[in-house]
DNA sequence: CCCGAATCTCTGAGAACCCTCAGAACCCGT
DNA sequence: ACGGGTTCTGAGGGTTCTCAGAGATTCGGG
């Protein structure tokens, strides 16, 4: 059928993913995506919510904000290893405190996104630590996106049209990448927005149609267009047919 | 006999809609066509009244204008959610408001529709919604119609007739959806105008001969007429008899 | 067969929508 | 601090869509 978002268990039972961080909205939107993506999710506000929840929740992955109100994330941390040793970690942290404390982090096959970051980015990384971790059905395979003439290396961020290398940059990766990821479905530039530009981002829908004409000078230039314009509603990307 | 129509639980108990809206003509209008598309509705005029309602009727969707009276809209949602995290939302919002557009609200899984809307395109919003929600019968399977010859997919919006891809302008494709969700069945002009042209259009019967007449041209040119007028009542979409 | 009413189709104007260009702002590494 | 690359804003221009008006056509009753 479609697409295998939810990277699920041998067993065939979802993954779980608990999400801490201390701004409702950003925990709620957070949970209802991921959920979405077809992952088991819970939230906490706090550390001390998290530990609580961990306990008997035993998620795969804990996206855990650096910054949070009681305790100090990376105490939180060590009481969910102490726990469950496995569960692997995407760290939030604000853009200006990177650094140091997250450098060492790092290192053991966790990540970390900075704030703000784009929804679709966040996904990415935590596919990605899965994906290491095992929990993936195709295991340890390259994260491979393949949309008729298209395909996409996802770690080594290499982007083909029928097996000419096509080079991008960061924006235009990510818009694409959505794309490949919902193909023969059309996205509006609201969703597309909403997915592939950081949460903050307070400009309009037009940038959007100004990524998309990039990305078709890049890709579909003398080619069979795959991007296509529906009128009134968003954007597709289809195979070409045949 | 099947209903195709009203989207219900898995025990075939019908799914609850709640209408948020201050303008009593609407919410009257939309509760009566919710209702007759099978479900469950219940009106509320403001947030408090709606947050009262929430309480005991336990929506699974909620259609919440943004601008009310009392309690903003945003608001109203965070205390809905707080009860029953899994509601979907479909907001309403002026098209003049000039970006109270809220990033976030289309990655979440809820929509929205910009006032004046078509009933046709709020019920298709809704439905997919839903049906994304997984609370269709058929559940996240794509949205396909077939009539005959003819199939519409939503999501890519796609119409095809007999295998051939037919290209369609928002106003032709909303108005053959129409005419696919209610075939063999006579439509007057009237009831088109009603549910597929907004509510504040102020236009005469004619545009809808207009567009059928358009919507020939791209489905029955050279082929067996599918859609049929009805002198002095209005126009049935009919499959070829076999 | 004839006539009136209903329907169909053509046309053009205005609006909405989308694409692209050019340049400003920003970030980054050197 | 400089320079290249990237992101974003604004404006211009072209295309498509919608819809009203008018004439052509069809239908059905007498």
């Amino acid at each position: 059928m479609e697409d295998l978002r939810g990277l699920s268990h041998a067993d065939g039972s979802p993954v779980r993913v608990l999400v801490v961080d201390d701004e409702p909205d950003l925990t709620d939107v957070l949970g209802r995506v991921l959920a979405q993506e077809g992952w088991q999710v819970r939230t906490a506000a706090d550390g001390a919510g998290a530990i609580g929840i961990a306990r008997d929740f035993r998620p795969d992955a804990v996206v855990l904000d650096i910054m949070l109100p009681d305790i100090d994330g990376l105490s939180v941390l060590r009481e969910l290893r102490a726990a469950s040793p496995e569960v692997c970690v995407l760290f939030l942290t604000a853009r200006d405190a990177v650094e140091d404390r997250v450098a060492g982090i790092t290192a053991g096959g966790d990540d970390y996104v900075t704030k703000p970051f784009s929804l679709e980015e966040l996904l990415a990384r935590l596919r990605g630590l899965l994906r290491r971790a095992g929990l993936a059905r195709q295991a340890a395979a390259a994260a491979l996106l393949t949309v008729g003439g298209l395909s996409m290396d996802e770690d080594a961020r290499e982007v083909t049209r029928d097996g000419e290398v096509v080079e991008l940059t960061p924006t235009e990766f990510e818009l694409l990448r959505f794309l490949m990821r919902n193909p023969r479905r059309v996205l509006s530039k609201e969703q597309i927005l909403d997915r592939v530009w950081s949460y903050d981002f307070g400009g309009r829908a037009h940038v959007v149609e100004l990524y998309v004409s990039y990305l078709r000078k890049k890709i579909d230039a003398g080619r069979t267009p795959m991007i296509h314009t529906v009128r009134g509603v968003g954007y597709v990307l289809k195979p070409e047919p045949r």
